[in-house]
DNA sequence: AAGCAATGTTATATATTTATAACATAAAGA
DNA sequence: TCTTTATGTTATAAATATATAACATTGCTT
């Protein structure tokens, strides 16, 4: 299972998903998608995200385990 | 463009790449297209491979411009 | 030369990400 | 209340990663 910090870090710089997604150059609706977990980005992605927030990808994408 | 360091590392390892695509979960012929570049990995396919050689997605994997 | 292991290569099918559009919801301000 | 902004949500299409299978090539070893 995929966890991200991609809200947390997009809320430090106070930027709502559209602003985040104009910088990637994705939709906002596939951040919002990130956001709630629904599917694991491709690495180009992960990367172009990272690079906005100046952090590495472990910073922001970590994989974990399932609990149940 | 993606630039690869994955074949460096498995022949560092002594690894051919139907091992590293076992450790791993895909396919010899996914590891063979993304060494040549072929295309972009997932982010957890390029998450499992740099835990293999125990190192960051970064110092595997890398973005650059194209030069033409 | 013959055989084997590793890798390259290509075609097609399947799975998943991402795009697109449309509508819903919630919060905040006028 | 009405409007606006941000986000959630869902359905469908398009793009791309990956699976699968088949065959080619290269290098090594006998």
């Amino acid at each position: 299972m995929l966890k991200t910090r991609i809200k947390e870090y997009r809320l430090k710089y106070d930027m709502n998903q559209q602003t985040l997604a104009e910088l990637v150059g994705v939709r906002r609706e596939t951040i919002g998608h990130l956001e709630r977990g629904n599917y694991n980005p491709s690495l180009k992605l992960a990367w172009d995200i990272a690079k906005v927030f100046n952090v590495s990808i472990e910073e922001i994408f970590e994989y974990v385990e399932e609990e149940k």
